[in-house]
Parts: C-alpha cells; structure tokens; sequence
DNA sequence: TACAATTATTAGGTTAGCCTTATCTCTGCG
DNA sequence: CGCAGAGATAAGGCTAACCTAATAATTGTA
C-alpha cells in the first residue's frame, strides 16, 4: 500500500485516540475517513501486519510505537508548516491546517530539520499545540478545557484543540479567543454551561461546544 | 485518472519537447517516466480525451494551451519552492530540485503566490531558470549554450538546463561554474569540443556534454 | 519496392484501494 | 436468557495505472 495511504490512516487513529479515547473502532475511522467500514477493515488487517497498529477484529486499533513515531513525524512537519505559512506568508490562522495537511506528506527529513531551524524550533503552532521537536518528543500542553473554568477564574488561552474546523476558528478569531489572550469568567449557565466571559476588556458568550474545544491556563 | 498522474505526465512531455523537439514520441516519454511504452500509449489517449495534449497514435504528442498552462504553473511552484529552499533554508542548489519535485503537486494557487510575494518575486530559479509570474508568463532566457562560445569569447553564466542531474550540478560547482559567474574560452578542442575557460581567475577544463547544458551570454 | 528492424499499439492480466452485499459478533433489553 | 439491532468483517467486484506478449505501423535500406 502506498505510503500516503499508511499516513492518512495513522493520522486518523491518532486524533480518534484524543477525541474519542483508546481503542478506536472502525466505524470512527470509516467516517473520518470517508470510505467504508469494509475498507477500513481490511486496511487494518495490513497495518496491523506491518507492526504499525494493534489491531483485533471486533475489538477496534490503536497505534503501536512505530505507527506512533509516523504519526509524531507528521505532526512536527505540519505544524512546523503551519507556523511557516501563518508568520511569514501572512495565511491566517483558519487556512493553515488544510494547506499544511498536503505538504506535510511531501517533506523530507532533511527538509524539515531545516524549516525547523529557520523558523527557530518554535514550540508551538499558530492553533497553540506542541510541535514534536527533532526527536519526535512531545511536551503535553498545560491547559484544561476553558469549559471547566469556574466562574471568577482568569485564565490564559493555550490551544484550540480541533485547529481543522476554520469555521470554530473563524468563530474564536472574531470573540478575540486566541492563544494567549487573557480571559476571566464572569458567568457559567448550569442548563447549558455557556459561558460568559471577558476578554480583552469586552464580554463575550461562548457556547458549551466552543469552549470545550479551547483550552485555558488558570493563573 | 489522478491529478497527480496527469502532472507527471505532462511535466515530461514539456521537458522532451523542450531537449529533443516536437513531437514527442512514446518511447522517450516511456523512458522518462520509467514505465513501459504500452502504458503511456494508453495514458495519451486519456490525456488527449482531456484535451490536454494533442496525439495522434503513430504520431507522437505535444502539449496543448491548456497543457501548458498547468505545466506553466507547475514550472512556477517548483521553482518558488527552489528559491526558498535555497536562499532560506539553506539546501545546497544540487539536491532543491528534488525537494521541489515533492512539494509541487501539493501547493494551492494561494499559497503560491504568497510564497512569491514573500520571496519578492523573484525572476529566476537557484539553476537560472526564468519562474513564471502570476499570470503563468515565462520570458525567454538570452544565453547560448556554453559549448558554442567562441575562444576568446568573454561570458556570463546564466543558467544550468539540466537542474534536475545532480552529479552534473555538483561537476559545476567544483568547477565553479553557477548562474552570474564571468567566463572566458582560452580553448576548443577541434576533436571532440572540450573547452578550456577562466572562471575567477583559475583555468578549467569542461567536457562537449557539460558544456552543452550550461547556458551562457556574452559581453 | 519490399522486407527487416524499429517503434507503437492493442489485448489481456495484475495490484491497491476502494465499493456493495451478505454474514458474523457483540451488546442491551424484554 | 435469548434475541433484535448495531457494528464489524468477509466475499466478491470495480477502476486506475501499471505490466507482458502479441500485433501493427513506420522507416531505412538493399
């Protein structure tokens, strides 16, 4: 099978396994995917065989340590991209993911090393996640969900966790919520836990789905 | 078919028309592409239903307007990539092509054109070749083969024709001999057209085939 | 002009990655 | 506890892009 294929599909797993929790089962990835549960299915049998997942019938995959080194590979040159595109070409925040999402499977080692040390080994992307440095060492981020702050908390925006959906980014860009940015929360509804908060001096209302997908450092 | 495929394709008919003339035949586009004749018969037929080429079985083909204008546009994010690469990431002139070659099928129109503007636009690639602007318009280069220099004859590099040889370019850059270098010809050997030439003030000898891929104009 | 050599095309086959349909396994609920 | 329905897998098929082998067209040369 093709390498890009191999990508698309441990990259899959990889978000399924944060968004949705370990084992990851087929019909998560089908979606994802776009292609069928059958498809998917006998595309596990073969990574499974090639020692990048582990794989059970019935009982859903998760990546072993190799497929997990691809996947952190990939990570560090999309991001790295990312950073690349949003600091020095000026594309904002909400675009970088797809463009990065096509270069990243066409990137050299050698090239990514050099993008790296260009750009400064920065640590984070422009959504605020962690780039895997040359040795494919991931820090985890602080934060917890904005959704889990109490009302009175000021806290600092660290990551928007879900930086392919450019409509919630375009939603976050324009209540001023980006990493970095200072918050304190004036109000939490218990019915449906929306926020209102302050930032930047004016007060917002933001959404349980939205705010779930932020995540703040309390100081 | 794959975009993918189709580009490749149309990229080395592009570079048969331009080393050994209209039309260009099956068995070279075969060898380029390293598949077999059978496969680029069926392939032109495909391409020509597309409109992309014209082909005639028997024939040979040649690209069509609209060919060469995806062509064009590959020409210009392959070589804006060069440029960056080179001037900024620092990969030595010899291996950009390659990395280039990658990265060239997977950059939207958007970022291309913010890469150039990043870039200043610039005319040329690392090897000297002209970079199509924003409106896919590629001016024609001034030089004549170094080859056809006559001896006495003072010139200026401007570009290596055969940027993806990278032993050639290597052979070069030993010698000295990269896009804005002055030369001088001390020598043609009647026999089989070595030349011998000044490059910054140390002589050098250059074989008949080298020669022929470097262009050079004359002041 | 005709035939041998060269070049190109057609015919038929393979593989990867997908599909649909049918069957199997698991889980929750009456 | 047993069975309905959800979810997963197996079986068989399709298409793009390649292949090899056989055939056809063209070209050079006697």
């Amino acid at each position: 099978m093709s390498e890009r294929t191999v990508e698309e599909y441990l990259e899959s797993i990889s978000v399924l396994e944060e968004i949705k929790g370990v084992p990851v089962r087929t019909s998560s990835l089908a979606q994802v995917l776009e292609v069928s549960p059958a498809s998917v299915s006998e595309m596990l049998h073969r990574l499974s065989e090639k020692g990048l997942v582990n794989y059970a019938p019935y009982e859903g995959v998760s990546l072993s340590r190799a497929g997990r080194l691809m996947v952190l590979k990939l990570t560090r040159r999309h991001r790295l991209w990312e950073v690349f595109f949003n600091k020095y070409l000026g594309v904002d925040w909400e675009d970088v993911y797809q463009e990065a999402c096509n270069l990243e499977h066409a990137t050299s080692e050698l090239l990514t090393d050099k993008l790296a040390e260009f750009l400064g080994n920065p640590p984070v992307c422009p959504h605020g996640s962690p780039i895997p440095n040359k040795k494919l060492e991931q820090p985890r981020t602080s934060g917890i969900p904005l959704a889990e702050l109490e009302v009175g908390q000021t806290a600092k925006i660290v990551c928007v966790v879900r930086e392919n959906n450019s409509r919630l980014l375009r939603h976050l860009t324009g209540l001023q919520l980006v990493p970095g940015a200072m918050v304190k929360v004036m109000e939490k509804t218990p019915f449906d836990g929306t926020l209102t908060i302050e930032v930047n001096g004016s007060t917002r209302a933001i959404g349980r789905e939205a705010s779930s997908f932020v995540t703040a450092e309390p100081v």
